[in-house]
Parts: C-alpha cells; sequence; structure tokens
DNA sequence: TAACAAAATCCAATCGATTGTATTTCGATT
DNA sequence: AATCGAAATACAATCGATTGGATTTTGTTA
C-alpha cells in the first residue's frame, strides 16, 4: 500500500529535513559525518532507492548515453557495443541500447525517445534505409552531442568515427597478391553504401600498386548475403576467367562463394584463395576457415565513447566537426595460406 | 543558450496556462479543437518535445520494460529480445536492455539501475555467476513485475518463461533412434545449471522409452565450448565404443565434436549422426549443416513480455507465481539423415 | 558569559509535466 | 437583459530530489 520511500519519508523519520537527507545521501560537506551515518542507516532501513527520475529532472542530467544500431545480433554491433559500455561505465554513464532493425521509421521513434529521455549524449549507426536525415538534422537544436559510428552520414556538424575500408579493402587484396594471386575478383556490395565504395577503391589500388591490370568483370556487386556470393561466384567462374583469389566485402557471402566453389570440386586455397570482411565469428569455424578483415567493434565504439564523452563534459555544441578512423587488421586463416 | 521549450514557454506564448497546454498535447476532450490546433503548431514551431523525465516523475510510470540478459550476441537472447520489443512497442511500452556479461555484480548494478529509473516491469535471464539471489529477492519490496524467462532460479514470488528442456532431449534423442542409431553418446553441460540437467533428463527417457539401455560412461559433462566438444568426443571415440550417434547439449559443442570426427574420416551422418541444441545461425551454415532444436528466442521474449504486462496493468502484486513452459522443435539438416 | 566565526541544518524555490478543483466564458433560454 | 448550465480555461498542488541562501547550532576566544 505505502510506495516507496522518499528522502522525505528518511527526514520525517530522523526528525531533520528532506535536503540534509538528500546532501548526506550524495556526501556532501555541508552534512555532519554522524548525520550522513544515520541518514545511510535509515535509509538501508526503509529500502531507500534514489528515484532517478526525479534526480534528473532537477539536475538537468541523465548520466546516460543512447546507443542507436541496426541489429544488436550482428557480431560487429555487439561487440562495438561492448565497447561502448565499457568506455561508459568507467566514466560513471549508463547505455541505452536501441535497435533500428534497419528501418528508418523505427530510427526516427528511437532517436526522438531518447531525446524525451534527456540522454546526454547519443551515438547512432544509421539503418539501411537512412537516406532522408531530417531526424538527424533536427539533433543539432537539441543541443544532444552526436557521434556517428562505422555507418555515418554525410551531415555537416557532426563528428563520425568510422573502419579504414580503404584500408582494409587494400590489404585484404594485398595479402592475395602476396599469396601469389593473379586473377582477384571482388565480391562488392551496394554502392550507395560508402563503405563498400570504399571496399572496392582499396581492392583497385593494390592492383594497381602491384602492377595487375583491373578488369571491370571480375567485379560483382550484391547485397551480400550467402546467396549472394553463392551465385555471384558462379557467375563469375562460367565467364571463363582464370580465378586463383576471391576478395569478399563480407564474410557471408564469402562463405556463400566457397560454398559453390567447394561443390565444384575447386580446392580451396590451392586453387582460389578467398578473404572475407568484418571477422564474423562464424569464419573461423567454417572449413576452410575464413581469412579476413577484422573491424574492432570493440575500438571502434570505444573511440567513439570517449569523443562523445569529451563533448559532453565540455558543453561545447559548437565542438569542431572530425573523422576518426580506426584501422582494420588482416587475420590471417586456412582460406588463403597457399 | 536558451535551454529546450517546455510548456510554459508554449503557454506564455499564446497567453494560455500551462495546464491547457499540457492537455491539449494529451489529446483531452477537456481542450477545444481550436486550441489544441494552436498548441500543436505553436510546439511545431518551437520545437518543442515532451520531457518524459517530469512526465514520468508526476505519473509514476514509465512505459518502459527493463531487460537484464547474460549477453545481447548470443543469438537466443537478441532473438528474445526481438519477441519482447515486438510485443512491447505494440502495447506502447518501452524497452531497456541491458547485458549482465554473466557477471553477477554486473548483474546487481543493472537491476538496481533499473529499479532507480523506475521501470515498470522487469524480464530477467540471470548470469552463470548468479548464485546468490539476494539483489533479486530485494525487487520483492520493489512492487515492480519480474518475470524470470530461460534461466531462471529457484525463488517464489516470481514467474518464469522457460523452454522444455527435458522435451527438447527428448525429441532430439528420439529423432537419432528414428534414424537407427544405437549407440547415441551425450555431450552434457554443468550440472548445476537446470537446463542442462532437464536436457540430459530428457535423453534418458528416450533411450528408456526405445528400450534402449543407458551407460554412463555414453555421457560426457564440459562446459560446451567448441574445443570442449572436440576433446569429449576424442575421448569417447578411444574409449571404443560403437558410436553411431551424438546429441549434444548445444551446437557449438556438437561442431567440435563434428571437427574431429571429420579429421578421423568417418562419415557423418552415414556412420555418426548428429544433432545438437540451440539452433546457433552457424549450424545452418556449417557441412554437414547440423540438425538441432530450435529454441524459439523470440517466442519466449514474447510471452515473457505478454506475462509482465499483465502483471503491470492488474497492478496485482501477489500475481500467483506460475511457470510457463515454450515448445522447443527439431530442425532436420544433413548431420542427421541416415 | 558574551561575542563571534564557523559549521550544520533548515527554508523555499526549482526542474517540467500532470491533474483535481475553481473560475470564467459562452451560448441558449426565458 | 438576466439567469442558468455546460464548456473551456485558469489556478494551484504535486511528483521526488536538488540547491542557493537564510537561520540556527556549535565551539572557541576574550
Amino acid at each position: 500500500m505505502s510506495n516507496k520511500p522518499t528522502i522525505h519519508d528518511i527526514a520525517k523519520a530522523l526528525r531533520i529535513d528532506s535536503s540534509t537527507v538528500s546532501r548526506a545521501l550524495n556526501d556532501s560537506p555541508r552534512v555532519t559525518k554522524a548525520t550522513k551515518v544515520r541518514v545511510l542507516s535509515k535509509a538501508q532501513e526503509l529500502g531507500y532507492q534514489r528515484n532517478m527520475l526525479a534526480s534528473n529532472l532537477r539536475k538537468n542530467i541523465t548520466n546516460t548515453i543512447g546507443v542507436v544500431v541496426p541489429r544488436i545480433s550482428r557480431h560487429f554491433f555487439s561487440s562495438a557495443i561492448q565497447g561502448i559500455e565499457e568506455t561508459a561505465y568507467l566514466a560513471g554513464y549508463n547505455v541505452i541500447i536501441c535497435q533500428s532493425l534497419e528501418q528508418l521509421e523505427r530510427e526516427k521513434k528511437i532517436v526522438d525517445g531518447l531525446v524525451a529521455n534527456r540522454v546526454d549524449g547519443l551515438l547512432i549507426s544509421v539503418s539501411m534505409e537512412t537516406l532522408n536525415y531530417d531526424h538527424l538534422e533536427n539533433l543539432k537544436n537539441s543541443r544532444i552531442p552526436v557521434i556517428f559510428f562505422d555507418r555515418h552520414c554525410d551531415i555537416s556538424g557532426f563528428s563520425n568515427v568510422l573502419i579504414d575500408d580503404f584500408k582494409g579493402g587494400f590489404d585484404a587484396t594485398e595479402h592475395l597478391i602476396l599469396q601469389g594471386c593473379k586473377h582477384i575478383v571482388h565480391l562488392s556490395g551496394p554502392q550507395e553504401l560508402e563503405i563498400y565504395k570504399n571496399r572496392f577503391e582499396g581492392y583497385k589500388a593494390a592492383l594497381k600498386q602491384y602492377g595487375i591490370i583491373y578488369y571491370e568483370e571480375y567485379v560483382n556487386s550484391s547485397r551480400l548475403m550467402e546467396q549472394d556470393g553463392y551465385i555471384s561466384m558462379q557467375k563469375l567462374l562460367t565467364k571463363n576467367i582464370p580465378i586463383d583469389g576471391v576478395f569478399a566485402a563480407n564474410d557471408l557471402s564469402a562463405i556463400g562463394a566457397m560454398k559453390y566453389v567447394k561443390e565444384q570440386h575447386i580446392k580451396i586455397p590451392e586453387t582460389i584463395a578467398f578473404v572475407g570482411f568484418s571477422n564474423e565469428p562464424v569464419s573461423e569455424i567454417i572449413e576452410p576457415s575464413l581469412t579476413t578483415i577484422d573491424q574492432s567493434g570493440f575500438e571502434i565504439g570505444k573511440v567513439a565513447t570517449q569523443l562523445v564523452l569529451k563533448h559532453i563534459v565540455s558543453k561545447d555544441w559548437a565542438q569542431p566537426e572530425h573523422t576518426i578512423l580506426i584501422d582494420a587488421h588482416l587475420i590471417e586463416r586456412n582460406s588463403s595460406k597457399k
């Protein structure tokens, strides 16, 4: 029947003022040690728990960072969240995780909701549907620091923390070249997405640097699901290209492509070597295990959080925007060992 | 400089009272349509966004459900979260997702934090370290409805939504028997955990029902990582048991076991058939694809949410505790097709 | 013991929205 | 035009914690 105890209940029980109770609970120097002890023990006794809604309302600060990702189940994002949480907790901040499920409508609602709940900062990785940026532009008047990570969008005024996809694409391709591959095809993704464009550019740059001619028909774009990789590989092989290496823009499509190749009784990596991108957990388990580019989700999450925290404490909303690139590392496995 | 606009700003601009603004924004019948329009357009103009902290404080309701899981990256949990979110959003509730990372300390902090933020209900899947239940017992005085799902703990007064692990273990084993297996070994997990005990019991029950003798040395317990499965299989095979079927208590260990078997050039499924448990995404991708028990995370999330919502709206904290079992379904793939 | 500074505590306003009650406004009726 | 009732709006208290300033208590010194 009686509701949760408040500082007033503690105050009444001890015949002191609620402001003193509040200060005692916050360990203010304006309160004697003796009363602090009395307050604390009474709080314990009553099972008091601070009402954060009231506290945050008054202080106009929530000590909370909102995070918006397409899907928490994707390995890259869940490790990014790991990095975000670690960093935030160390700084005394809480984290609210939300997933847009790649839907623009949902992303809008989530962002509005987080703002309405007065998060102190926002970390956003936009959905694949996010081609209209109105809801993000709006954030500028809300005085909430916003950092985009991994999937950004081209709006001025916001900082970004991104994977160096160009270098990743370069390294992947270079690795195949150093393994002796001469005819390397590339399974690419939707070219509207910055990340796939950059991986593609990295591929071309590596070829160029090693004096290998780039052929347009060596490249096949798709949505990069497993099935897409399977079909792409089928297409490429029927072109009668003497393929000896495949760089896929993500692991899933690499796995699909490998499946087709294995069905054709072509040897991996002896005849055709494979490199993927993202280092999904499955890539270590399949056979042969897949060489890939590890995008450290943890690292990107950590850096993005540090950046947003800097903005929050500086209280300077006119922070100069800037973009931080995070390195992606090659992980050599069996699919490319010639 | 000027802070975010409030209802008072709207009120002042329109020379009306803030209570009227509040009612207008909430579409109360006590306000004329005309003023509603004026308020709404002014709100839009000023870029007003309701302060949920204030609203929730006043209403003593947050329309939010807190969710605590060990890891969001585990497929089962992320699909459970999917089910929770869908169901909650349909009912107009928000969801706060937190992960304990299997750590008791973290779980404690999370639960306290959620209570301090006055969530209306809690859905908890406890960590592996949660053998002390004090922080959960405390929840009883907080008058917040709590439902345990999947991983529960034996405390009276809370309801549970669980996977029917016994039936899952039974079905998996029965499937192998029906495929003609006569010597089925079982890779089991830590016996302190209810779920593994139940899967084991299901295994024994199926053997019994089909008149197959149960041998203790056919069972090997471990922590069920991939490596564990590999080692367990090695041990079992060197015992010179004529194994023709393996029921693993999770997919990862099944995959490890299959790896060893493949290395020994034993044919799967012809010589030894495999069934796992959990239906991890990887199980569909590996070769041969793994027959497994699908624990519908989505379903369990949905049911748990419906239950907690029922408790919330009924406002009856003395709801009788009860346990709902969710069916787990066999998914037949290539690893068991004889 | 009176005086005074410092320490401890209390008072009261505030954060922004909600809500029961009181008041005003308006139109209809006589 | 006076009266009445209903509709619309205004007033004021409230949710629980925080915080600057006022007041009281305490301890020290003359």
